[in-house]
DNA sequence: CGTGTACTATTGAGTTCGCAAGCAAATGTA
DNA sequence: TACATTTGCTTGCGAACTCAATAGTACACG
């Protein structure tokens, strides 16, 4: 790996841990995701998203989360929540559910017909996530990584997505 | 391998290493993404794909690339850079140029006003990514998922995309 | 030389997502 | 009670991508 070709080279290559970091997170992350999205999209007709929302939503207490929280768990604006869940209702994945105690709440819950296509879908989406990470990685890197990737922002509130809804 | 086929409500969340890998991949991604975009789009009017674009000009010998070269470089389709390098050109800070060898090709230019343009905010823009990252994470850690990472396919291309796509 | 296949780049159409703005409900202050 | 602020959600609009289709070019093969 030689960054730098520069003939007048003010530009500084990247070469910092932090920014080398960033770059493969950048492409690791656009190269599994182009390939993961086609096999599912192809496959079950779900998106990474659909299939990350289902997912988080079957993980949940009562199978239902606050749209807010679901989310801070999958790393989008509320708006993009709305716009994701619209086509998840509308194919009968996922209901809506008021919220007694927080009138401006409104829960996201998964109906049978969306446990079911997560289910169908599941097997098939972590093979592939499977055979893409540990082709390359032994099941040690990979929890390193895991764990690595886990203390960087937005991996925070995941865990209590399910859990911490105090509103 | 069904993550979560718990009747009784124990809730069993994703656990295989290569699945807490890719969901950890998939959270940092979005949230570094869009803290990084935000601040990279309202100090200097850059895109992230801007920024890598230009970047990876920058490090490119004689500050040029194959548009496709670029694609690979950046995890983005064809498409996707001729309208990345749509704005770009737009704006100046990269042009067009020819390949005598290959008519095919269009070569994509890092112009001055480019490489200005990148300096200007190369600094801040980096400053920002190491903030993010080594807030949470050692420079040895960092180094550790930067290895791991560039292992991943997508990265493979990475060191190539500065050469030569003869092959 | 002509033909078929592969490859580079662009364009049209459609999708996804964020930002800004706006509404409704909850919360704080007096 | 009245009013300001914060929070959850939705919507208009625009930006950035992808896929499918298309045009021009390269190259192997007969």
């Amino acid at each position: 790996m030689t960054p730098q070709a520069n003939p007048d080279g003010e530009v500084r290559p990247v070469a910092r841990p932090a920014e080398r970091a960033w770059t493969a997170l950048l492409r690791a992350h656009g190269a599994a995701t182009r390939r993961l999205s086609g096999s599912l999209q192809a496959e079950h007709g779900l998106t990474l998203n659909d299939y990350e929302a289902l997912s988080a939503l079957a993980r949940a207490d009562g199978r239902r989360l606050k749209r807010i929280d679901l989310a801070r768990g999958l790393s989008l604006t509320p708006s993009g929540v709305t716009r994701l869940l619209e086509g998840l209702e509308r194919a009968g994945l996922v209901r809506r559910a008021s919220c007694e105690e927080d009138l401006r709440v409104v829960y996201a819950e998964l109906t049978e017909a969306g446990v079911a296509r997560l289910e169908a879908a599941s097997c098939g989406h972590v093979g592939s996530i499977r055979s893409l990470l540990e082709e390359r990685l032994s099941e040690g890197e990979l929890e390193e990584v895991a764990d690595l990737l886990e203390r960087l922002p937005g991996a925070a509130e995941s865990g209590s997505a399910a859990g911490d809804t105090s509103g």
